[in-house]
RNA sequence: GCCUCCUUAGCUCAGUGGUAGAGCAGCUCACUCGUAAUGAGCAGGUCGAGGGUUCAACUCCCUUGGGAGGCUCCA
């Protein structure tokens, strides 16, 4: 007999060899029916792997993540034996379960797989589906797994197999399909109820940009039909949400191939907010000692050389222009931290003085590469909200904790709750991509670690994301889809000091390096607009909309009292418009709240009369009857309490 | 840059070889209206561009611009 102990710290024992399924039959048909995979001993494993020796033991149901994960990679197999049996001879690279679905890595050989072919392969997925397929696993040594594998030629699995370790080799089979695999997956095909492929894309393999690409098929699938119903809606209300969409909708911004892709062209309404964060983050960062400087949209090559960034990016950039000068050449700048490290060299400075903290606005230019432009969010031309920290070495940790600081405080008064902070380090097996000491390399990846540890911030540590001059702390946020972005970023440098020659005089009388820290907190402005409008939908707060109000007369008669409010609210500084449509009053309102303006003012003949507004909010319906310099007030008040600094 | 797909009116989309369609937006007229779509009429497109096949191309083929979803990259 063996003991198993329960998530609730209850124990039972069970005869030697039992399964985590028929634990779950035991305790009732309907967990058994539901339950998708098991973690025994901080193991997750098939349901149907018995259980030997004394166990912790979970059940996983469709709710957990480790259910989910059997249950599409499952998916993913079943995919697989319906790729070949529509097309045999189909070689399979690798085909993971992901955060929503699974996809696999095929090479179809000459075929080459289109839209339609989605459809065939859900068709033959649901056919082998309902005929209940068992998953069965079966340990293999190396030999007799390359043996298989090369006489079906499957090359990729052969390469796989070649990397195992011998003795650890598993694969599973279902119907007519065996995968090399690990594992876990479902006791059978029979819960996979509703399937749904998605979409065909290219995939290095490997993730080698140099190996063949190979076609990789996303797909998803759920338990029950009505899940994929929510799911599909779900992607539907996404792509509503899509900065790009709503940007077009509400001429917030626009591109135009005849000024290049992925230069971004601002229009008024997208200016305007742009310009409010600026002027929003200027306001805190002079409170928090910043300089605010500026430099030009171009630099002298040479200055690039210096800094180490023409070396490793020069080949990728948008590439030098030349002067009537003969050999002299500048660059659009792709960063700012070399103009700024000459500004720091333009004076003295002394122990005292430090960290100086200079901040800028400043556009640069980067030539990302074209299949990676994507709305706002990448760019070829941005502005970001950087500054570099030049402080002393023992200032390095405090001022670390002082930038998250402004971070979070940020990101709070904007609402912004749905991110997560990664701290970025070298990747171990690969020190030559980076430039540094390995001493300085050490202690800075150890401040970053011990200050967000110091912040109490929750932070996820991934190695190989350094940039080639330090680590970093970046906080992510995820578009409407799920995509991840980068937005603010703290990185600790040891190099440019270096490379620029910056000194500080010490207490010593002495020359000392600084240290600097570059950090945005938006990072970019193009990027935080298109993080604003999804996570919003375009009902951006009050104080930062563009319009903060329309008039709506309820007709033509009142147009002359309308425009009299008009004056008076635009002379208060809020934004207003006014629609004078020959529209029914429903229709304007539709209109308005379409575009997205947080009030809509009412006017008729009893406003006329008593010289008010009826206030209607958007979302939000009537407010009542105001007079026009109290909607001043209130509007007033209501940005205030949204952005009290 | 690579893979698959898309590109038709300002916007959203029909139209798979026989000289271009709808809804919304726009304009005009009527209506003068009380909290999410009043009605009628008009106008709007060298079907992204260039080349080819064909008696005939929005439709098929090639090149190219741009876009989408991925991959790679991301200072």
């Amino acid at each position: 007999m063996i003991k198993v102990t329960f998530p609730d710290g209850s124990v039972k024992e069970y005869k030697e060899g039992i399964t985590s399924l028929e634990i779950a039959e035991q305790i009732s048909p309907r967990l058994a029916k539901e339950v998708l995979s098991a973690t025994v001993n901080n193991e997750v494993i098939d349901l149907t792997r018995p259980i030997t020796t004394d166990s912790k033991l979970v059940l996983h149901k469709w709710d957990d993540a480790e259910g989910k994960h059997a249950f599409w990679h499952s998916s993913a197999h079943l995919m697989a034996e319906a790729i070949e049996a529509l097309w045999p001879g189909t070689k399979f690279g690798i085909g993971p379960a992901i955060e929503n679905g699974f996809y696999y890595d095929i090479d179809p050989g000459d075929k080459s797989l289109n839209e339609s072919d989605l459809l065939l392969i859900e068709n033959k997925m649901k056919e082998l589906a309902s005929k209940d397929l068992t998953y069965s696993r079966r340990n293999v040594s190396k030999k007799e797994a390359l043996n298989i594998f090369s006489t079906k030629g499957d090359e990729y699995k052969v390469e796989l197999i070649t990397d195992l370790q011998d003795g650890t080799i598993s694969l599973y089979t279902q119907g007519n399909f065996t995968d090399l695999c690990r594992g876990p997956h479902l006791p059978s095909t029979e819960p996979i109820k509703a399937i749904k492929i998605l979409s065909l894309a290219g995939a290095y393999w490997r993730g080698d940009e140099k190996r063949k690409m190979l076609t990789r098929v996303y797909g998803i699938t759920f338990p029950k039909q009505k899940l994929l119903d929510e799911y599909l809606v779900f992607l539907e209300e996404a792509r509503r949400r899509d900065h790009r969409r709503i940007g077009k909708e509400l001429e917030l911004f626009t591109f135009s191939p005849k000024v290049g892709m992925g230069l971004p062209l601002w229009m008024p309404k997208g200016s305007d907010i742009r310009s409010k964060l600026i002027e929003f983050l200027t306001v805190i960062l002079r409170k928090r000692g910043y300089k605010i400087v500026a430099t030009p949209h171009i630099g002298n090559v040479n200055l690039y050389k210096t800094s180490g960034h023409f070396e490793k990016y020069g080949a990728d950039s948008f590439q030098p222009i030349s002067t009537p000068q003969e050999g002299e050449q500048f660059m659009l700048k792709p960063m700012n931290c070399p103009h700024h490290c000459e500004i720091y060299n333009a004076t003295p400075h002394s122990y005292k003085d430090l960290p100086l903290r200079m901040a800028e606005f400043g556009t640069v230019y980067r030539y990302e590469q074209s299949g990676e432009l994507h709305g706002l969010t990448r760019v070829r031309s941005f502005t970001q909200d950087d500054a570099h920290h030049f402080c002393r070495h023992d200032q390095l940790r405090e001022e670390f904790k002082s930038i998250i600081d402004l971070v979070l405080y940020v990101f709070r008064i904007l609402n912004f709750n749905e991110y997560t902070a990664q701290i970025s380090l070298r990747d171990p097996d690969n020190k030559e991509k980076y430039i540094g000491s390995e001493e300085n390399w050490e202690k800075a990846e150890r401040d970053i670690i011990e200050a967000a540890a110091e912040k109490n911030l929750e932070t996820v540590i991934v190695t190989g994301e350094a940039a080639f001059y330090g680590p970093k702390l970046d906080f992510m946020v995820k578009d409407a889809i799920g995509r991840k972005w980068q937005l603010g970023t703290i990185q600790v440098d040891y190099n440019l000091p270096e490379r620029f020659d910056l000194t500080y005089n010490g207490s010593d009388n002495q020359k000392h390096r600084p240290v600097m820290i570059h950090r945005t907190i938006f990072g970019s402005l193009e990027r935080f607009v298109a993080v604003l409008i999804e996570n919003t939908s375009g009902k951006f707060p009050l104080w930062l909309a563009p319009e903060k109000a329309v008039i709506l007369p309820i007709s033509e008669k009142f147009n002359d009292y309308a425009r009299k409010v008009l004056e008076l609210l635009n002379n208060s500084d809020i934004c207003t418009l006014i629609d004078e449509r020959s529209e029914k009053i429903g229709k304007k309102i539709r209109d308005n709240e379409l575009k997205r303006i947080p009030f809509l003012l009412i006017v008729g003949e009893k406003e006329e009369e008593s010289g008010s507004v009826s206030v209607r909010k958007q979302g939000d319906g009537d407010k009542g009857a105001m007079k026009p310099d109290e909607f001043v007030n209130f509007v007033n008040e209501e940005i205030k309490k949204e952005i009290d600094l």
